[in-house]
DNA sequence: AATCCACTGGAATAGCGGGGAC
DNA sequence: GTCCCCGCTATTCCAGTGGATT
């Protein structure tokens, strides 16, 4: 049934896109500099998740790469490689200068070493760049003058608000690209585009993309979540095309699938914390860690577990509500445990 | 209004561990 | 092997903040 499971993973790039050509003929646009040789203005991505940010990013430099193959991509997903030296090291390993790179070379190297990469100009993607902790890394690419950026993130304000003075002013000049949700139709056309080059005709019906259209209201990552966890629940289960039933098994197990793999990803004691706010659906932060001491043989810091509870905060998996005194935590969306519903 | 207090998050520092140089 | 370098995590210290209490 299933022909080509990769078209409907996420990080799939299609040789054609659907539904978003303006887009697409925006970032060439801003990038057309590279085929003069000369650096592009950095350009801005901004949208929610699912919009096809990333997805536009690769496509475009892909095609950009077909009229010009010098151009060097590289990838840097800013929610794995936070730091400065990961952003920078993980551009010279796209780019092919990692040889003898390791965590000891000094300070400037990798900056120096990417410097020495001028021979061909780069373009850095950096996603999901609002979640970069040292903005310096910014400064440092603008710096190269044969590196051109592209730059994703969901909301504009919040993206420059984190920035520093000096990297703000330099960025302020650029090309912003915006993405608005899918509709319907939209999605559903993505999809039945999607379910043509991955699956044997005749698994999924229309009404069937409807409905996960629906269901994954505007966002294509989760569409595409259902739809593949519904095509393998089908083959599991010996159909030969997706029932409705197995459908509607899929919808939720979508929803609550990529939320269970993060807290899989979790350490002991990150994990005990989500644990314990899980079970009471909301917390305070006193009763949170006293409750986390007692569970755990070597407690650590409540500092330490402060920084925990941002970065949960920061992979979407508990909410805290409230800044200061009076704050409290509760875990994100459906997660809550039954057991404590008492 | 003044003081207390619980809590947050920034900055500085220590310690760990990977990996190159010798 | 030992030494050294450095990034990364946890810890220590602390200023700031705003609700609660007097």
């Amino acid at each position: 049934m299933i022909v080509d499971g990769r078209v409907l993973r996420e990080d799939f790039v299609p040789s054609e896109v659907v539904h978003r050509h303006d887009e697409v003929n925006l970032l060439s646009e801003s990038l057309e500099p590279l085929l003069y040789d000369r650096r592009a203005d950095p350009a801005f991505l901004f949208g929610p998740t699912g919009v096809g940010k990333t997805c536009i990013a690769r496509y475009t430099l892909a095609r950009l790469r077909e009229q010009e193959p010098s151009v060097g991509v590289a990838y840097v997903n800013c929610w794995q490689e936070y730091t400065r030296f990961r952003v920078l090291y993980s551009i010279l390993e796209d780019v092919g200068h990692t040889f003898d790179i390791h965590r000891s070379t000094p300070k400037d190297e990798l900056f120096g070493r990417l410097g020495e990469t001028d021979d061909r100009p780069i373009v850095a993607i950096l996603d999901e760049v609002d979640q970069l902790e040292e903005t310096a890394a910014l400064y440092d690419l603008y710096r190269l003058g044969h590196v051109s950026l592209v730059l994703i993130a969901n909301r504009e304000e919040e993206l420059f608000a984190g920035l520093d003075d000096r990297v703000r002013s330099r960025l302020r000049a650029g090309t912003r690209v915006r993405f608005d949700r899918y509709g319907t139709d939209e999605l559903e056309a993505i999809l039945a585009e999607r379910a043509d080059n991955a699956l044997e005709p005749g698994t999924v019906s229309d009404g069937q993309l409807r409905t996960i259209a629906d269901a994954a209201s505007g966002d294509a990552r989760v569409g595409l979540g259902i739809l593949r966890s519904a095509a393998r629940r089908a083959t599991q289960q010996n159909h030969d095309s997706i029932t409705d039933d197995v459908l509607a098994d899929a919808i939720p197990d979508a929803r609550t699938a990529i939320r269970r793999k993060t807290v899989e990803g979790l350490i002991e004691h990150q994990r005990v914390l989500y644990d314990v706010i899980a079970e009471t659906g909301e917390i305070e932060p006193g009763e949170l860690y006293e409750t986390y001491e007692r569970r755990v043989d070597n407690p650590k810091t409540k500092r330490t577990l402060r920084n925990y509870l941002t970065k949960m905060v920061h992979y979407d998996l508990i909410e805290a509500v409230g800044k200061r005194r009076g704050r409290t935590y509760r875990p994100v969306g459906d997660a809550v445990v039954e057991h404590d519903q008492a």
